[in-house]
DNA sequence: GTCTATAGAGCGATAGAC
DNA sequence: GTCTATCGCTCTATAGAC
């Protein structure tokens, strides 16, 4: 196959994807952005007109790719139990093909104001998700123990994401290489909807 | 009771973890420091030669807080379900006195290299805590089921710290003020090591 | 030890030619 | 749309007076 023609826009939103990143919104310099893309500082402010909303476009993007994964995992109409082992498996493959999103995310969430998170929906989609219905009513049929969905939904996500947010301190102090460090995210499909099950299940 | 009489050195030291706490290596600017320590850019470098060597000053310190205050708590001499519910309480006290303390660490490790989780010991004083030997243990009498310690470790590191590195989307998704905040961290003392034991239990 | 003043490099942004 | 050249600012670090 040969090169992609891809458009400057395109070229530079991807060169700054991956710069800011890697080095946050402070550490990532123009110029660098420019020369990964190929181009010269002055077209990164012709189409997008500061560093700023450059990296608010990204940051967006980002945001809405790391929670839009998780609610659509949320939202599906399966039973309780599969869903859960549904949304470990499908979101570490999310999260092993972008390692490092969630640092990026958590790097940089309340410095931007709460806006991304409103205009995405972020709370209601949560709030009022299927999952949520689903905890709800399985604990009204005393099927499991009662558990707010909030406290679920983060006990979840932490659980999912923390390794790759700390994921130097856990590869140190596991002695894990890459290999090593993929492994124990994959012992992890098993593990964490095993122990949120048994946990809801106990009563 | 007057004014403590703090020597300059403390004096910036303190500053210094107040603004590179805040906002991270490359966002915190020396001029920030100085004001904030009522003294100018030179007697920054005069005690600490650099930015960046004040800044390693200044993470060693809160690396070894971080980790030591966990690994005081995972070597104490009680059984293993009083130690984890001990290790839940005591953590989330110190993390309420440290809020930002995780993002902190997170935000840094790796691009340090390795050097300070070596120096301070953290492998293995995990790998051979007082907990990893319980967990071992106790699988062997068929008290608990079967578990990688540091599987475990990061599973209850990371149910402790994530709200706190998340702070601002979780505040967000569950509607919550500053006391809301704190009354959902406190709610986790009791589901955290509930779910834990009932985790290992479980056979 | 602490200050002022400034060096010297790097930053984001833009003017203007093509 | 894309480039080169450069502006004006801010950054960290240091020289030198006290």
């Amino acid at each position: 196959m040969a090169e992609e023609t891809v458009d400057t826009e395109t070229k530079i939103k991807e060169a700054a994807r991956k710069v800011f990143v890697e080095y946050g919104y402070e550490g990532a310099k123009v110029r660098q952005i420019a020369e990964e893309a190929g181009v010269n500082i002055a077209l990164l402010n012709y189409y997008f007109r500061s560093k700023e909303q450059l990296f608010d476009s990204i940051y967006a993007e980002a945001f809405h790719s790391f929670f839009g994964t998780m609610m659509k995992l949320v939202n599906e109409e399966t039973p309780l139990e599969v869903k859960i082992w549904q949304i470990t498996d499908k979101y570490l493959d999310f999260l092993i093909d972008n390692p490092m999103m969630p640092s990026f995310i958590m790097a940089q969430q309340g410095k931007k104001g709460t806006d991304f998170f409103t205009k995405l929906g972020v709370k209601s989609m949560i709030g009022s998700s299927r999952l949520a219905k689903q905890l709800v009513e399985e604990a009204e049929k005393g099927n499991i123990r009662p558990i707010k969905p909030t406290q679920f939904i983060i006990l979840m996500m932490g659980n999912l994401v923390f390794p790759f947010i700390a994921r130097s301190i856990v590869s140190f102090i596991g002695d894990l290489d890459e290999t090593g460090f993929r492994e124990f995210i994959n012992e992890r499909r098993t593990l964490i909807p095993d122990m949120l099950m048994t946990f809801l299940r106990k009563r």
